[in-house]
RNA sequence: GGGGCGGUAGCUCAAUGGAUAGAGCAUCGGUCUUCGAAACCGAGUGUUGCGGGUUCGAGCCCCGCCCGCCCCGCCA
């Protein structure tokens, strides 16, 4: 049997294979093979229960006649059994774990095996994240946008996909009249050279609070937005001076999140197309006037039919649906892509049910085929108080101030633990585990939900946290160093898997494939996370029931294998969530 | 008022319509002359908010209710 990447997938033909020839009507039958609980095998195929009942059949026995049309190669693989109304459970046999081991032992080839199983291979997916606003800090309401977005583009790119980073930063706006306002009038030139952002952040506040007191101010606040818009030069400088100090300021966090965008095309790129977005849906019908704003409304809607999404503001001015609309037409145009993933907070729900709906009549009215466009929403971080996580002051929490935070924790536990090594070692240790237990934090649970924030959970070495599978990874890199092998090396002459632990770890290793695959078509990293966390696990018993370092040859060989694919797997599962790793910690 | 999301062990969270709902923390008890104890092994903890329904099978799907958070015309 040829070993593939993801043997779920083997099943899945080799039933659907064995279906035929067993004389099930065609179309009716899906094996519906998932991974299972360890007790019961390695995999499970519960798509009999489902066809028996629809031929009115009982379920066993035509699990029983399924099993036998196998192809002798699968029975050979795995030890199959019926178990239940009709379950068929599938054990990997021990040679088949070692197989798949061989065959997978390179990050390549891992690359190349989900590529090959994934139908996102080929496809280009343009997935927007970060998105921060310039003239602010990117704060703790930024991070999930940024760790998430980035462990899924490297989750579709792992799966072949051409991925396009866009970083739709928020450049364009009515804030930039009142920061504009204030610069001429009250820059700082010493703080504005010790940290820029830090004086465009205090200049906005004194525009919007002068703005606030005094509508005189407001008055040439919104004259310095006018002026900005007609291209004045000096305004136009000030704007792009904000543009670049802030870019700058967001690429230091990008730097230690390991991200970095293909493009970074903000509102302001888009404000010279919105003319031809309004015309457009205006001319097919989509949009109308009301209240004097142009407005789209979907009848068919329970609710869109009456809440408007408004495409103009009364007063001509674009809105993030403008721009929005303008996008999608760019990257279509751009890009002949499959799809565009949005990482945006999910209180933003309603705006992209409404975008999604107008594109895509839009679209339809104009002839223009539309990608795949999906919200993928996330929860809240909270404070441990359960309410929005802010400063004791009620400040939102700066990102750059919350990664030195979990840095300098990290440190401190790593001088604790490893005071033996080199001061240098010892910090970039600890900015690897500082920034990888934020990442993770935010990463190990499913998207969706609001999480709490809680720095002791998330430093810890206990539990599904960054520094447990990064010092499992540590452990394993300690062996090959202690025996003065690399990774890979000394596999030759292996003996057949035996004890417990070997070959529960195996079988764990086997199923990356299956969290890949689940992770990516779900988009959410968090079961991947799950898997390694799992797989660590494994290890770990592995580690004390098994020692590696034997004077038997062929079982000190077997051992070594499963330690550099467990590191392997353990690497390219953490890069693919963007953290980074560590030989030593 | 309309809508979205959630409610799972004391706490923080998992669970693709599948088998006896799982982890970690906390608690208690074991394991270092042997590859890193930042670890491992073991122990108890549940009316999956409530009530109906669909299904061979429901924490998950449908209906009603309770509670929490969020959104609902010109911020993004």
């Amino acid at each position: 049997m040829e070993i593939m990447f993801n043997l779920a997938l083997t099943l899945e033909k080799a039933l659907q294979a064995a279906a035929v020839s067993a004389g099930f009507s065609g179309g009716a039958f899906a094996p519906d093979v998932r991974t299972a609980d360890p007790r019961h095998g390695d995999y499970q195929a519960n798509g009999v229960l489902a066809y028996a009942k629809s031929q009115k059949q009982n379920p066993r026995a035509m699990a029983e006649k399924l099993v036998a049309a196998l192809a002798p190669d699968i029975q050979g693989a795995f030890a199959v059994t019926i178990a239940g109304p009709g379950f068929i459970n599938f054990s990997i046999k021990p040679a088949v774990l070692q197989a798949w081991l061989a065959a997978h032992a390179t990050a390549e080839q891992l690359a190349q095996g989900a590529a090959s199983v994934s139908p996102k291979s080929g496809q280009a997916w343009i997935v927007d994240y970060s998105s921060p606003n310039t003239a602010k800090q990117m704060h703790v309401g930024h991070l999930r946008s940024a760790v998430i977005g980035e462990a899924v583009c490297r989750l579709l790119a792992f799966c072949g996909a051409r991925v396009i980073r866009d970083n739709h930063i928020g450049d364009w706006g009515t804030q930039f009249g009142k920061l504009i306002w204030a610069y001429k009038r009250q820059l700082d030139t010493a703080a504005f050279a010790r940290d820029p952002l830090e004086e465009f952040e205090r200049l906005y506040k004194v525009g919007n609070n002068a703005s606030e007191a005094d509508p005189a101010v407001l008055k040439e606040a919104q004259q310095e937005l006018v002026k900005l818009q007609a291209g004045d030069a000096e305004n136009l400088a000030i704007w792009r001076r904000i543009s670049e100090v802030s870019l700058t300021a967001f690429q230091v966090i990008y730097d230690q999140l390991g991200i970095k965008f293909d493009t970074t095309l903000g509102e302001s790129f888009y404000n010279d197309k919105v003319e031809a977005v309004y015309r457009e849906l205006a001319d097919c019908g989509l949009a109308e006037v009301s209240q004097g704003a142009l407005v789209v409304f979907h009848p068919e809607h329970p609710r869109f039919k009456t809440q408007p999404f408004i495409v103009r503001k009364s007063d001509g001015a674009a809105n993030y649906a403008s721009t929005d609309l303008a996008t999608i037409r760019y990257r279509v145009e751009q890009y002949q892509a499959s799809g565009v993933l949005y990482v945006v907070d999910k209180r933003q729900g309603d705006h992209f049910e409404q975008l999604f709906l107008t594109a895509g009549k839009w679209f339809e009215k104009t002839g223009r085929k539309l990608p795949h466009l999906e919200h993928l929403d996330f929860g809240t971080v909270l404070g441990e108080n359960g309410k929005p996580l802010k400063t004791r002051s009620g400040e939102n929490i700066r990102l750059k101030d919350l990664l030195a935070e979990a840095t300098e924790r990290a440190r401190r536990l790593v001088d604790e633990k490893s005071a033996e090594l080199p001061e240098a070692e010892r910090q970039a240790i600890a900015e690897v585990v500082g920034v990888g237990s934020v990442q993770y934090a935010d990463l190990s649970q499913n998207r969706s939900s609001d999480y709490v924030f809680a720095w002791d959970k998330m430093i810890s070495l206990d539990g599904n946290t960054a520094a447990y599978l990064l010092y499992a990874v540590a452990r394993i890199h300690s062996i090959f160093r202690k025996l003065d092998l690399a990774p890979g090396a000394g596999e030759a002459g292996a003996s057949a898997l035996e004890t417990p632990t070997e070959i529960a770890l195996a079988r764990k290793l086997v199923k990356f494939s299956d969290a890949v695959q689940l992770a990516t078509t779900q988009l959410r990293p968090h079961f991947l996370g799950t898997y390694l966390y799992e797989l660590a696990g494994e290890f770990s018993a592995f580690y004390t029931a098994d020692k590696v370092a034997v004077d038997d040859a062929p079982v000190r060989a077997r051992r070594l294998a499963l330690c550099a694919r467990t590191a392997l797997v353990l690497e390219t599962g953490l890069r693919l969530l963007g953290l980074r790793t560590l030989t030593r910690m």
